[in-house]
DNA sequence: TATGAATGAGTATTCATTCAT
DNA sequence: AATGAATGAATACTCATTCAT
């Protein structure tokens, strides 16, 4: 193989061996393990580098330095929960529907991005230092309670839930629901021998359906 | 020597077993907080040193290792939830007033003692490593599930609770409530403005009460 | 090929010589000025590149590595004294004026060009190593203890100076008396109080006047 | 020899090997070497934990930073500078004889400390940032000033010398006169073939004697 | 000629841990 | 029991230099 013909071969894969973007990429999905794993304290610049395939340098010049790779990484984690969100189109759903896909989807999105809570649990260990001076953008803004302000009071015109539901609150007794058992899973596995795997998983997804529409549910069926 | 004599002496070269025991709490109080505020990979070994007032050769002598000072701060913050478990005594409540009870409990045990819920999330960051090594002891698990579990066939029986509820799901359903809202408070400010402070708490309060109390009640007023 | 075929043909090709030329000298300007401000071991190759408005590959491409260019720098600041030396035409003028000339020369091209002063400052913290290497040009060295050597005698002649000056001694005398207190600008400022500004050098160049040539003036009036 | 044995022995001689004072001693003296032969860039940290026998962590734990090491050492050259001041005792001697010792003085200070010179050089490259940190404390203040003042009018006095010397252009025209060929001694070797040496200095001595009494002389004898 | 991308070899700094008293 | 002094082993970050286009 000649050196035009290796030329060529990478224009045609489209894949430039210095490329920018593509080692940004490689860099930052590393990041986001790395960081997940271990915090932004126990995190290694060099697991980081070796793991991306790239280089220590290659780092900073693209992130500037640990604190600017770990705020990349963790708009990252929040980049894919919004993208996710859009997707849902939850307006284009009748209420009880909608509720319940916000539901599926939230389980969804926490079991198959390990990552997510992991990044969250490390930026509230740290105080929100970081997720304070990125939340600004709108990439990071959440239109999800505004599209549940909407459902709530479509459902509550039409008798199908109660009023004087805050949707933010809503949406943080959603999250609860699943965060904390899959968050603390290694915990209750060791104190109460509870194991967090697919099937307890899915009976709790059918608890929370039945406990979120519960509580949306109109007064006449409410506990006193 | 007599056991009298013994403590003379002990007067005499200014207790030393009372000073070392003073000792050992002190760099204990200072871990539970230094290792809830940094984690395990953040917290600094001299941070504690200074901060209980004692020195790092003491720490060593006293714990051994960074790892087992560590383990011995999780182990005390389990230690003082299992003691306010113990103070409620549920089982000589009914069965509406118990879980009322436990629920008001873990909302006060997590706005009161800050660093549980941050010693959780570290350890389970860290996959549970220490957790598994100390969850053996009976001061770490908790008689907490069996007395739910009681509870439970008490309001089943006499037609307060539907049936087929697992008590270890009913608990980990009350903390996840309360759990989520007060460990992610600060990214939730950021990207919701949601604000956790105390009127936001005790409306959570009256809604995790409606919730469990609703997700226990009998089908027939469960929503379909 | 004719010589007007390349200037056509450069000029349809944007001309690489003039620009290659034009684009070493950015580089060298831009390196006197980095490796002025922060030494050799300070200066940073690409900050040479910024300013230049050229690239890395460039310098090195023109300069080989980080010394060569240093050693470029350091020869420039060399040239530029030595074509002030030689504007100067000292032979032309009476021995007395011929002196003041070179004083007043000396103390305004320390000023005007701050670099000189800083270059040989670093080189001499450097040990030497470089200048012993480029030193033997004819572009470097100087024809002024030349010149001084013979305006010194035909001073001595006509009975204006006193015999027996070493024009090397004389001339390092000189550069001394201006040399010291604008190296030397901050360190005086910190601890004497000493401004070192346009009235203050003004001074001491009438007081240098005054000096040089009370030092080279005939025994008669010398002090005891 | 037993473990006693040393411990006696040891403190006969006054050196236990765990003496903070002495290590700090030790890094500031390896400090002031490696700072004046490479400046505050190239001073490696690692080369003065070497030069020193001492480690890293202590010189971070007795001075900072590098920052730090550096203005200690830069203190240091101060204080040696000052001390040899003030043995002089200038006010003490009749006012040429006073003069005559500063001078002498000044060429012995910068012979025998080389790297007074050095750090003088390297903190004007560096813009003075340090020294105007630490110059307002009194160690580094010298009261030479002062002295010169009251020698130069007692010697106007007495007509040894004419009025109208500022004592601070005094002091730097002999520090000058030293300074310069001693500072670049390895530039002016390269370029004029002048070398520094003893006898070459014993000769400038005698000149800068003759030069600066010249100076001072009444205006009777002063050049027109 | 020109340059954005890439990296190997450092360099300052930190920190858990141990020594000597 | 107690502590100030000491250090080996990292770890974040930099920079002169080169590659590939």
């Amino acid at each position: 193989m000649t050196a035009s013909d290796r030329t060529r071969a990478r224009h045609l894969a489209r894949r430039p061996r210095r490329d920018a973007e593509r080692t940004a990429r490689a860099i930052l999905d590393a990041a986001l393990v790395e960081f997940s794993d271990h915090g932004p304290a126990g995190a290694r610049i060099d697991a980081i580098a070796e793991r991306s395939g790239s280089s220590k340098p290659m780092i900073y010049s693209y992130f500037g330095d640990k604190e600017g790779l770990y705020a990349a990484a963790l708009r990252e984690a929040y980049l894919q929960i919004r993208a996710g969100e859009r997707e849902l189109d939850l307006v284009s759903l009748a209420p009880r529907q909608a509720i319940g896909a916000l539901v599926d989807f939230t389980l969804e999105h926490y079991r198959s991005r390990p990552w997510f809570i992991r990044m969250l649990n490390s930026e509230n260990l740290r105080g929100g230092a970081t997720i304070r001076t990125i939340a600004d953008t709108g990439e990071i803004q959440s239109s999800l309670i505004d599209e549940l302000d909407e459902i709530l009071r479509r459902g509550a015109a039409d008798g199908t839930f109660r009023s004087g539901i805050r949707p933010v609150e809503l949406y943080i007794t959603i999250a609860s629901l699943f965060y904390f058992p899959i968050s603390n899973a290694h915990t209750l596995q060791a104190v109460f021998g509870y194991e967090v795997d697919d099937a307890g998983l899915e009976r709790r997804r059918r608890d929370v359906h039945r406990m979120v529409l519960g509580f949306l549910a109109p007064d006449a069926c409410a506990p006193r």
